[in-house]
DNA sequence: CGAATCCTTGAACACCTTCAACAGGGGTGG
DNA sequence: CCACCCCTGTTGAAGGTGTTCAAGGATTCG
């Protein structure tokens, strides 16, 4: 089901659409890069067929030989537990990269799966490596990328770590509103395309919780929700929510 | 206050020790690199005077300037939360590099603290990235790295978000076995360097269920602690406790 | 030795989970 | 077109795990 928010995103038959003329080129991989540089970036990149919902894009263990970069609709990652459940690690939209993790162990650590139908840039990482040890700026641009993984990884350790339920949700909520709109879109009005159950794993809660979290943000006249459709009424009120209460954690003395 | 299994590290007077002497070698950035490479790498890297229990390497929000590869010693990594609270984001052992998490903002997103007397390499990041434009190996590694810390912060998310409380000490303490087993130390005796406060703030827990786990550990003949002092006493019950148990966690539908 | 800090243990409470039942969509087939 | 079914999502009640509050014991350092 294509979301009428995400219609702005090229239809599926541009395949070909170069990198300097797609609508995410300030969010990916050629931020900073200059003309010249950016046609030798396009040269490497392959655009795949569409995959569909509940489709991979890579299994756990296969091997490491791209990265990949989303350019309309979504992704879920997440690592399989030893007890044949899963832990969601992440939510992927448009812009941004896949499988940078991969690296170290040249196989994938964890599997993605498109969470509606979804296109995908493909990017040889050998062939990335050679031409971002030519391009400073693409070398400097790949670290800084793995740099913000890191960072975002910090503050979910965060959420989990030391938030509330209702804390957590907020704060995805508004990691949501924020990434949507610097794609364009509303950043109060969008579709979720995942799951309760992925929101309520990624979060590390269960489905009721999350269920019931919802629930208390409409009566308490945050948002309004209907199944998928997420609107925002008071933003400010979920960012109090995000940031402030809870008075959980330690003052970790050392 | 040094601990007996760490004494095999140089001492502190020879702190112009290279890293081919290095008994680090093989855990650090030097991997894969070879001689002439290797005193290039040598060339840029700095030793700085120990740090003591309590002082920082860096603070939040310092410019980023260097990374920094533990030699002795450990470091805790910290980011403080709006309550003026703080989240530990990790225990960091002699052979681990820090500040890679600074190269997207240009400033440290989180402050380092040493654990005990602690002596780091301090690494030059414009001289680093300079010389890995030019050095493949190097560059390789360095990607390597920030993959391998996506990793760990992925199982971290994993512990934080899935496992009960009792496996998130058993988890920790596995690591850490680990992490000591690969520097030449013994993976079952080893002392923490950090407090019970800094333990359950890392695993999301209260100081007094920390506590009160060391101690259950104890009963059931898991290990024995006597304050920081460490010894597993049955290392297989210790991985069926972090690995086994618990069906909490939601298989997520998609 | 005294003070401060860290660690441990106990009891009551809170939050979230688990279990259970039901409601609402979306798709299929008659 | 409607009935049926499956899946996802919602809501209620009971229970558990970990937290909070409180107090006492251990260790370190001036």
């Amino acid at each position: 089901m294509a979301h009428p928010a995400q219609q702005i995103i090229a239809p599926l038959d541009q395949t070909k659409l170069a990198c300097k003329d797609c609508s995410l080129f300030q969010l990916c991989l050629p931020v900073g890069i200059d003309a010249t540089e950016l046609d030798e970036l396009d040269s490497i990149i392959k655009r795949r067929r569409p995959i569909k919902r509940g489709e991979h894009l890579f299994h756990v263990g296969s091997p490491f030989q791209a990265v990949y970069a989303v350019r309309s609709g979504s992704l879920r990652t997440y690592v399989p537990t030893e007890d044949g459940l899963e832990q969601v690690t992440g939510f992927h939209l448009p812009g941004e990269l896949l499988g940078l993790d991969a690296i170290h162990l040249k196989h994938h650590p964890c599997a993605a799966k498109a969470l509606e139908t979804t296109s995908i840039c493909e990017i040889p990482f050998d062939r990335l490596e050679e031409l971002s040890a030519r391009l400073s700026s693409l070398q400097h641009q790949l670290l800084t990328i793995m740099s913000k993984e890191i960072l975002h990884d910090h503050s979910l350790l965060m959420l989990l770590g030391k938030k509330s339920a209702e804390e957590r949700l907020a704060a995805l909520l508004l990691s949501l509103s924020e990434r949507y709109q610097r794609r364009g879109f509303s950043p109060t009005d969008f579709y979720l395309s995942m799951s309760r159950n992925d929101i309520g794993n990624y979060l590390g809660l269960a489905v009721e919780t999350v269920s019931r979290l919802f629930s208390r943000f409409r009566e308490e006249g945050v948002l309004i929700v209907q199944r998928k459709h997420i609107c925002i009424l008071d933003l400010a009120k979920l960012r109090a929510i995000a940031n402030h209460k809870s008075n959980r954690g330690e003052e970790s003395g050392g």
